[in-house]
RNA sequence: GCGCCGCUAGCUCAACUGGUAGAGCAACUGACUCUUAAUCAGUAGGUUCGGGGUUCAAGUCCCUGGCGGCGUACCA
């Protein structure tokens, strides 16, 4: 076969030259279909601007009967999945968004020379309109008898195999194919957009306003975490990605906008793993006059919403375990929650013991360890693995939690949940600190940790203490991780599933 | 970050304790006018992730780098 000498003419040129850097194998392939492209490029229009489509292929199934008892033509446009030829006939199943329906090419109907087009040098992975009439084949498949058909694009490169699992790593780097050859990738995704739609329309049925609040800050705060840095030429400053909305959204509430919320992308320039990317999608809001409670009320109320929704009856199914999501959540104190499972009340517990605690467990205690971060660990360890089904976990210690409110009744303790679902925490809020002299306060707690090498530490905000001090009223604030949660109603267990585009390392050279 | 595992044809995967790299799909040629993982006959396709080493001989063993998966740490 003619390859290396052949000139596939004025148009492929490029794609030629980009193919020559791929191996001999592709290259042949590539090749191949340019061949094919310039014996059609001398008749046909292979790039059109536009095909005009009666029906989708869900119109088509739904419409079935009267299309078919009418012998109504239907035009309708889709991707070449697979080529079944039996010599002088051709079934092509052809896929669009909503699914696929076959064409049926009869020679002596098309005529010679059109039907060696579609049948010889049409390629798997190619655009196409058809035009014919619907019926049913003798084994029940929906077909459409061509009475015509149209390029509307030529692939020059080949779709993956068609009955094997794409790779994770291929999935991911290359969207495109992955959407092509899955229906469940093409739901997912449709479904998380639908979810994500729904979360809007809870919020605007509840009062909140949505806003948009700078990715770009000078400053960075709201959580502990590693910020992504860059640089704006004009104003010659270093800008920081944001790590969370939250500072600005209180700016908002001090405003006097009562009920705001953001959908937004967070960037934190930590480790990645399969529940953590780069930049990932929060959902923060914020409500002037409520505290932690009105916020855990709030979100069982999203929650129940999400998984009547989207799930059965209110219950989702998760790594083949069923989360019930009826009301109320259980709802659980943190402290109690470790005695539970060590046995004793560690409030009143030494640091010394608490150590002796965690090396009864065999768990590393590290260097520079506080109080409230072995509590955390023991935590992470002995509880957060039981919280299967919806779980409130509220009052934590106060160490562990610099921007939320001290507790009304407990002393070292403060108003603060954590909803966790499946093992993972999946909401975060708080009775936010609203007062300007203890938020300063720990501000300068931070400044100290960041003296002493912490850098996590949130720098000293003094635009938003100004802010706080013009008076914050009181306020409750909740987080939730979007990617997670998508990940719940959508069984994923990757959050590169959930994500279009997740960050991936450059493939080498 | 660290630990373990993986990387072989465009895609999904084989190749025993080191001994001439294979299959299916995709591609190409031919047959076939209701096929559907179409079928049948044939053909072609490889820097075995990169670099170095051991050996008569390396996809296989060793070192090193890259990318990925899982676990772990931190977090959402």
């Amino acid at each position: 076969m003619a390859t290396e000498d052949h000139d596939p003419g004025p148009a492929p040129a490029d794609a030629a030259a980009a193919a020559a850097q791929e191996s001999e194998n592709l290259r042949k392939l590539i090749a191949g279909r340019l061949e094919k492209m310039a014996e059609l490029g001398q008749r046909t229009e292979l790039y059109p601007y536009a095909y005009r489509r009666t029906h989708d292929s869900s119109q088509l199934r739904a419409h079935e009967q009267d299309l078919t008892a009418a012998g109504t033509p239907v035009r309708f446009a889709g991707r070449l999945m697979a080529k079944r030829g039996t010599g002088k006939t051709l079934f092509v199943p052809v896929q669009d968004e909503s699914g696929r329906v076959q064409a049926y090419f009869k020679q002596d109907e098309l005529g010679e020379e059109r039907f060696r087009q579609v049948n010889k040098l049409m390629d798997i992975g190619d655009w196409i309109g058809v035009e014919g009439t619907l019926f049913r084949t003798r084994t029940g498949e929906l077909t459409i008898h061509a009475t015509d058909f149209t390029f509307l694009a030529k692939a020059i490169r080949p779709l993956p195999e068609k009955y094997h699992e794409m790779g994770l790593e291929l999935k991911s780097r290359r969207r495109h194919l992955d959407l092509a050859m899955n229906q469940e990738s093409r739901d997912r995704f449709r479904r998380r957009s639908a979810v994500i739609a729904d979360i809007r329309a809870f919020f605007a049925a509840e009062g909140f306003l949505e806003v948009e609040t700078p990715v770009l800050q000078p400053l960075y705060g709201g959580a502990t975490a590693r910020p992504f840095t860059t640089r704006h030429n004009a104003l010659d400053t270093t800008l920081y990605l944001r790590i969370a909305d939250e500072l600005y959204l209180k700016r908002l509430i001090i405003g006097g906008l009562e009920k705001v919320y953001e959908i937004a992308k967070d960037f934190r320039n930590e480790g990645m793993d399969r529940t953590h990317n780069p930049e990932f999608t929060m959902l923060e809001c914020y409500a002037a006059y409520w505290d932690y409670t009105d916020m855990m009320d709030l979100t069982e109320r999203l929650l129940r919403r999400l998984a009547l929704n989207f799930g059965d009856e209110g219950r989702l199914t998760y790594g083949g375990v069923e989360l019930d999501f009826s009301l109320p959540f259980a709802r659980v104190r943190f402290m109690d929650a470790l005695a539970e499972r060590t046995g004793g009340d560690l409030m009143a517990a030494t640091d010394d013991e608490i150590a002796a605690e965690l090396q009864r467990r065999s768990i590393p205690l590290k260097k520079g360890m506080g109080r409230d971060k072995m509590l955390d660990v023991l935590f992470s360890e002995l509880v957060e693995p039981q919280l299967v089904q919806p779980t409130f976990v509220m009052d934590h210690p106060k160490e562990l939690s610099p921007l939320a409110k001290g507790h009304r009744a407990t002393p070292g303790l403060v108003e603060r949940f954590e909803l966790f679902v499946a093992g993972f925490e999946l909401a975060n809020s708080f009775s936010e600190l609203n007062d300007p002299r203890e938020q300063r306060a720990r501000f300068a707690d931070q400044r100290a940790l960041a003296e002493a090498g912490d850098d996590e530490a949130q720098p000293v905000d003094e635009d938003f203490l100004q802010a706080m001090e013009a008076g914050m009223p009181p306020t409750g604030g909740l987080g939730v991780g979007i990617d997670r949660l998508i990940m719940l109603l959508t069984d994923s267990n990757n959050i590169r599933d959930v994500l279009l585009f997740p960050h991936m390392r450059p493939e080498a050279d």
